[in-house]
Formats: C-alpha cells, sequence, structure tokens
DNA sequence: AGCACGCCGACT
DNA sequence: GTCGGCGTGCTC
C-alpha cells in the first residue's frame, strides 16, 4: 500500500486521516505542517501528523486541498508534546493541536511575520520640530521621539496618552512616515538594572542547576515568600541568555504576577516576551512567531504559554507550581505543570518548579528521587518571620463575621498607622435568603444551590449558572407576607460591618463584584501600596501574587468553610493559603500576625499549619492520602457525565463501568458512579466515575478500555462526557 | 463537532 | 399528504 499523509483534522476526533502528500516536496519533511484537506462535505484545517501506511484502499483516498506551510510550522518536537499530551489527557488530538496554535494560526493564515509597526520622523517632520513650528505638547513628544529612533508600536504603551490619534495627525501632516522594522535585535546581552547579589542558598541554587544545564533535570525550588526565588530565577534566565539559550518562564495568572513579569523586564527589557488573555489574536501571534524565530530570550506567560515554539529553549520555570490554575479546567483539561517537566525532558534542559508550598505531587516527587530539592531557607533583609494564631470564636458574638478578638487586634495595627488584610471567600451580603415567615428558601432554578444575596446590585444570584432575580422587579413573593431575613456572611456584608466598626478607616473591598472593570485590580493594588487604605477586604483574588508591604495583620475570616470542604484536595489549599498570606504580612522589618477565626480550633490541619512548618503539614497530608489511596499514591482519572434527564449521566456511566470492569487488571479501581457533588447545575444532572491505579500505566491502559466502551455505548451521544485526566477535584 | 440520512407526530 | 423532531452514522 501506499504511503500517505497522516493528518491530525482541527476537530474533535480522536482518529488521524489518511491524504495523498502533495508532489513535490519529500512527504517526511512535512510533518508538523499545516494542510486544508476536504473533509465530509467541506474542508478543514489539520496538521501533518505521520507519514505511513494507507489504512483503506488509495481510491477512497483524497488529495490534500492545500499545503499551507511550506516548512514545519511547529518543531517535531513540541508536535511530539502535543501528541503525547493527546495520549495522555485522552483528548482527540486534532483539539490538543488546536489549542497550541494561536487563533491566526489556527484559521490557516501565514505566520505573522515578525516585524512591526513603527514611525519615524520624515524630513518636514524633523525640520518642524527645529523651526519652532507651533505644535501640541503630544505632537511635539511624539515627534521628539521619532525624531532619533524609530517610535516602535510596542513602545507606545509607556507614553502616558494614548498616541494613536496623534500619530494619525503626524502622519497626514507628512511629518511621520509609517515604516515596519525587526521588534528586537536577536538575543543580546543590554542589561538594564543591575542583578543582585545572591546569598549563599540561592547561589547554590543556581549552580546546581546551571552545573547540568545541558541534561534534563527537575528542580523543586522551595522557599518562603521573600527568600528571594524571584532573583534565582532572574540569574538562570541570565546565564541562559548569555548562552544564547531561551527560558520560559510560566505563572499562574499574569495579573497576579505582575511584580515578577516588572523584575524580568526592568532586568531584561526587550528580550522579554510576554503571553497572557488581554493580547489580541494579532498580537498573539506575534509574539508567537518572534519566539519560534528566536527574537526572544525570555517568554513569560500563562498556562498556554507552554506550547509556544522557541528555537533554543535552554530553561523552563514554573512559579508557584502548586497554583490550580496550571490546570485548564474545560475542553483538553492538562496541567502546564506536569507538561512543562515533560518537555523539559523532552529537549534535555533543567526545569525548575518554583514555590513556597509546594504540591503534594511535588514533594512526593522529591521523596522518590525523580525531583532534585533546592532550599532556599531564610528571609533576606532579616526579615521577621510572621506569628500565626488561631482564633477560636465558638459562642462569641460576631457582627458581620468579625469577632471582638479580630477587631482588638485591627484597632491596635491601625493605630500604629498599617495595614489589615481580610480574606473571605464568599461574595455578595450573604449567602442564604430565608423568609422567616414560612421557611422559604432562595433556591436556583437551574443548579442544587441557594441564591446569594447581593444588596448592592439589588440582586439574588446564582454563583453557579450565573442565574437571578433582580429584587426590584421581582421581590420575594413567598407567602402573603414575606419576611425576608439572610443567614451567614459575604464580603459585602463585612464591608458594612467594617464601616460601622471603623468609622473614619478607609475601606477598599476587592472580589469579582468590585472589581469588574479591566484595570481596577491594578488601581485598588496601587492605592493599597501607596497608603491610601486601612482595610483590605477580599476573596481568594487578593490570596496570590500582591505583596503589601505595610499590611501587619491578615484576618481569615471563614477557615471553617475551607477546612470542611469535601474535595480532597481542601486541607492542602487551606494550609497553602494560610502560609502565602502570613508570607505576605509584615515585610521588611514589622513582624506580621495572622489571625484564623474559627469554630474548631483543634482540627488536625488547623493545629498542623499553626502549629509547625509546612513540612510538617506535607507529612500528614502525604500520610493521609497515602492511607485513602488517593494521589500521587495512586493514578486517577475521572469521568464525568451531564444531561438534561437524571437518570442518564449514571446510567451511561455505569454502562462504562460495567463493560470495562472485566477488561482492566486487578489493580484498577472503579468507583461510582456517583452523583457530582452539586449534582444539578446550570439544568444539567452531572454524575462522575472515578478510576485509579497504583501505576500510571494501568490507569493509561484501563482509560483506553474505558474510551473503547464509551464509543460502544448506545448513550453517548445522549449525554455530554469527557474524562479528566489527574483531576483536581475527584467530584 | 458538523452534516446528512431516516423514520415518526401535528399541520396546510 | 408534507414540515420538522432529533437519534444514528460518517467524515480519509
Amino acid at each position: 500500500m501506499a504511503r500517505c499523509l497522516k493528518v491530525a483534522v482541527l476537530a474533535p476526533m480522536r482518529q488521524v486521516f489518511d491524504y495523498h502528500a502533495p508532489a513535490g516536496p519529500d512527504a517526511d519533511e512535512l510533518i508538523g505542517c499545516r494542510v486544508r484537506v476536504p473533509f465530509g462535505k467541506g474542508s478543514r484545517l489539520g496538521v501533518i501528523v505521520e507519514v505511513g501506511e494507507a489504512s483503506l484502499s488509495a481510491e477512497r483516498i483524497k488529495n490534500v486541498t492545500e499545503l499551507i506551510d511550506q516548512t514545519p510550522l511547529l518543531p517535531g518536537s513540541l508536535l511530539a508534546l502535543a501528541l503525547w499530551a493527546a495520549d495522555y489527557y485522552c483528548h482527540p488530538p486534532g483539539e490538543v493541536l488546536a489549542a497550541v496554535f494561536p487563533l491566526e494560526l489556527r484559521r490557516g493564515e501565514a505566520p505573522r511575520e515578525s516585524l512591526e509597526d513603527a514611525w519615524v520622523a520624515t524630513a518636514a517632520g524633523q525640520q518642524a520640530l527645529s523651526n519652532g513650528t507651533r505644535l501640541g505638547v503630544r505632537q511635539a513628544h511624539v515627534l521628539g521621539l521619532a525624531a532619533g529612533e524609530a517610535l516602535r508600536a510596542s513602545g507606545l504603551s509607556t507614553l502616558p496618552f494614548d498616541a494613536r490619534r496623534v500619530l494619525r495627525e503626524l502622519t497626514e501632516r507628512q511629518w511621520l512616515c509609517a515604516v515596519r522594522v525587526p521588534p528586537v535585535a536577536a538575543i543580546g546581552t543590554e542589561s538594564l538594572e543591575a542583578f543582585l547579589d545572591l546569598n549563599d542558598a540561592q547561589a547554590l541554587a543556581c549552580a546546581a542547576v546551571l552545573e547540568a544545564a545541558d541534561r534534563y533535570r527537575t528542580y523543586l525550588l522551595e522557599g518562603i515568600t521573600g527568600s528571594g526565588k524571584t532573583e534565582v530565577y532572574l540569574h538562570l534566565a541570565r546565564a541562559m541568555q548569555a548562552g544564547g539559550r531561551q527560558t520560559l518562564v510560566l505563572i499562574p495568572e499574569i495579573g497576579l504576577s505582575e511584580q515578577l513579569v516588572r523584575r524580568f523586564q526592568r532586568r531584561f527589557g526587550s528580550q522579554v516576551a510576554l503571553l497572557h488573555s488581554d493580547l489580541s489574536d494579532r498580537e498573539r501571534a506575534l509574539v508567537w512567531e518572534r519566539c519560534r524565530v528566536g527574537e526572544v530570550a525570555i517568554l513569560i506567560g500563562t498556562r498556554s504559554a507552554l506550547w509556544t515554539p522557541l528555537s533554543n529553549l535552554g530553561l523552563v520555570i514554573v512559579d508557584e507550581e502548586h497554583d490550580a490554575s496550571f490546570k485548564q479546567q474545560e475542553g483538553f483539561r492538562y496541567s502546564a505543570r506536569d507538561i512543562a517537566v515533560m518537555r523539559a525532558r523532552q529537549d534535555g534542559i533543567p526545569v525548575v518548579l518554583g514555590s513556597a508550598t509546594p504540591s503534594l505531587e511535588s514533594e512526593s516527587n522529591v521523596r522518590r528521587g525523580k525531583y532534585t530539592r533546592l532550599r532556599l531557607p531564610e528571609r533576606t533583609a532579616g526579615a521577621i518571620p510572621p506569628v500565626l494564631r488561631g482564633l477560636d470564636v465558638r459562642s462569641l458574638p460576631l457582627t458581620g463575621g468579625l469577632s471582638d478578638a479580630l477587631c482588638k487586634a485591627m484597632d491596635q495595627v491601625l493605630t500604629e498607622g498599617q495595614q489589615v488584610l481580610l480574606f473571605l471567600n464568599r461574595r455578595g451580603y450573604a449567602p442564604l435568603v430565608m423568609c422567616h415567615a414560612c421557611g422559604w428558601i432562595a433556591r436556583c432554578e437551574r443548579c442544587d444551590a441557594r441564591l446569594v444575596l447581593h444588596r448592592e446590585s439589588g440582586r439574588l444570584s446564582c454563583h453557579h449558572c450565573g442565574a437571578g432575580r433582580n429584587l426590584a422587579r421581582q421581590p420575594v413573593t413567598c407567602c402573603p407576607q414575606p419576611m425576608p431575613m439572610t443567614l451567614g456572611v459575604g464580603t459585602e456584608q463585612v464591608e458594612e460591618a467594617l464601616n460601622q466598626r471603623f468609622p473614619g478607616r478607609r475601606i477598599l473591598r476587592i472580589d469579582r463584584d468590585s472589581m469588574r472593570r479591566k484595570g481596577q485590580f491594578e488601581a485598588a493594588c496601587a492605592a493599597v501600596l501607596a497608603g491610601e487604605v486601612d482595610i483590605l477586604l477580599g476573596t481568594q483574588m487578593l490570596a496570590k501574587g500582591h505583596d503589601f508591604p505595610e499590611v501587619t495583620l491578615v484576618g481569615i475570616v471563614d477557615a471553617d468553610s475551607r477546612l470542611f470542604a469535601t474535595d480532597f484536595r481542601a486541607a492542602e489549599r487551606f494550609a497553602q493559603l494560610v502560609i502565602q498570606v502570613a508570607g505576605r504580612a509584615g515585610r521588611g522589618s514589622k513582624p506580621g500576625l495572622v489571625l484564623i477565626q474559627t469554630h474548631h480550633p483543634d482540627h488536625p490541619v488547623l493545629r498542623t499549619v499553626l502549629e509547625s512548618d509546612y513540612p510538617d503539614f506535607v507529612a500528614l497530608g502525604l500520610a493521609e492520602r497515602e492511607a485513602a489511596g488517593l494521589p500521587p499514591f495512586t493514578a486517577m482519572a475521572v469521568i464525568r457525565a451531564e444531561a438534561g434527564q437524571q437518570a442518564l449521566p449514571t446510567e451511561f456511566l455505569s454502562g462504562i463501568r460495567r463493560a470495562t470492569k472485566s477488561l482492566v487488571a486487578a489493580e484498577v479501581r472503579l468507583a461510582g458512579p456517583v452523583p457530582a457533588t452539586m449534582e444539578r447545575r446550570a439544568g444539567k444532572f452531572r454524575a462522575v466515575l472515578m478510576v485509579s491505579a497504583e501505576r500510571r500505566g494501568a490507569l493509561a491502559d484501563a482509560l483506553l478500555k474505558i474510551l473503547k466502551a464509551i464509543e460502544e455505548s448506545p448513550l453517548r451521544h445522549r449525554v455530554r462526557w469527557h474524562i479528566d485526566v489527574d483531576p483536581e477535584e475527584a467530584g
């Protein structure tokens, strides 16, 4: 049989499809090229993933319509990585590849030329500048800049005003001329801000990584907040740059890592490129192409930046490696951290996972000798470690969720002119609205959830599906004389209580409701840093990334809700949160205090966090996971299904379980199906089947059998289903 | 995922 | 008698 091209069509299909190779180029050279192919009734984009024996007769195979790339757009190693990930996460290769390409390339457009728009002053412009022609302040400023070096589009954002209009006016007058220039020089050694000297631990960590820089190795860089992890990253990146090699830095969310991004930019200037969700498709494609051709020395980005081709990658860094946002929670459910490790392994380069509170997965990998631990034990500049204290609030009066003890502690700190940070992981005014007359409770019609009262917007809203009602238009009408009352406390209510208890203090609430608009969060953080805020109150949003050196007291208002969450990572998340926020309190010479309000001062997780350090917590957590047969001691996947009819998901999953059970190894455990933690959500009923095995290979084999069973299930089209490998939550 | 085919209920 | 409901199967 003839050799043909195996094409992964960019559609959610698990097979690859055969096509005749176009005449001319050597087919083997085309692996990684995009093609347009006839598919079904229309035409689709695909990626050539293999050259091999045709699986059907030649006359049934069609020709490729168009060879879009003459040379592979995706380097072989990245293509291999994507296909490996498709296998590992049981996801269709075409969809995985669709996630790898920026939108423009996914649509079949040519790669963005790595030239960017710029403006230079014309002779007339130079003259206007020198002969005192009347110019606006902004015009003169822009023209002045363009009279020297070309003024790049990428540099416009540093101007204190929007330059677009000015540029148009100046171009119309022919004082400016639009040109296209290469965005930056190739990897150079320009250095802006000076590099700090490393302390011994930092120097040791750097040396360890660089000593074996030409080999794959995963390092877990463990260091408390303020121990200088970022400085280690910077030095490593510089060493890479000096050797002409690129560094890929993955971060949880760009908004939350602003300080890290700025430090990289101050050290490496235009050598740094950024990929984040605010970029337009065009900008994203441009950065992608610049990285591919090697014009970028350091790429910093969130999850999807992992898939950027880098011509000479020398080091991968994953900052805050424990952060859950590295795992994509829909569609192609991959862990950018785990694939980053695989990428480094394929490329034969080191990868550094950094965290103050490493995941139990990474800790376990250190214990098993798969990762090497590097410790940064000291806080830099002699900072004093924070004090953690549980606040037993049993039978104490609470006003807006706050105990008197917490308020008194706040008084003291505020009197000394310092700032307070309060955490409450619940938006809105109150999470439960009940009628005092008849007992009616406001519930979501589409979810198994209660509606949350938002007083500010005058709405009862569901935090799971977004549905709700406007109280002005649809007031509570459960009985003839409704007497609505609330139970529980949300951020709006705490804010109200704070305003009463601390009159005259400047209180700032930070949650998804108060920080709707773009840039608002950054502005709020700036206000806090400028000392324009006394009490900062917010949800999870506040826990990560930002350092507020004037904050010396942190209060965790609702610790109990976290301690008693059902999911198996709840304890780990709680410990990480407490330690992360503790790290943010009292940097510099002022010691920090963290007060944790609880009704369960003897809860073992809380006690471990309070009385010992993170390593002790890790030991406890790992022992519990081992006893319960949970990751990282088992490999786990969950199959989730949802449908409009209640019985369907369970029926479907039961069928899968039945069809699979006898085919899988004895060590494979199938648990369920059980209804999901919230069975009904957005009008759909949901159920889960859990699969786990001690060996990864046994799980992978079981998942293949399960996929086959799904393909043969008569119910497969009547439910929506997906497989989640290494899930964040088992429910 | 699309898109066609195909076999059963309420309309001109 | 037809328009259209979505269950089923296919895409090299």
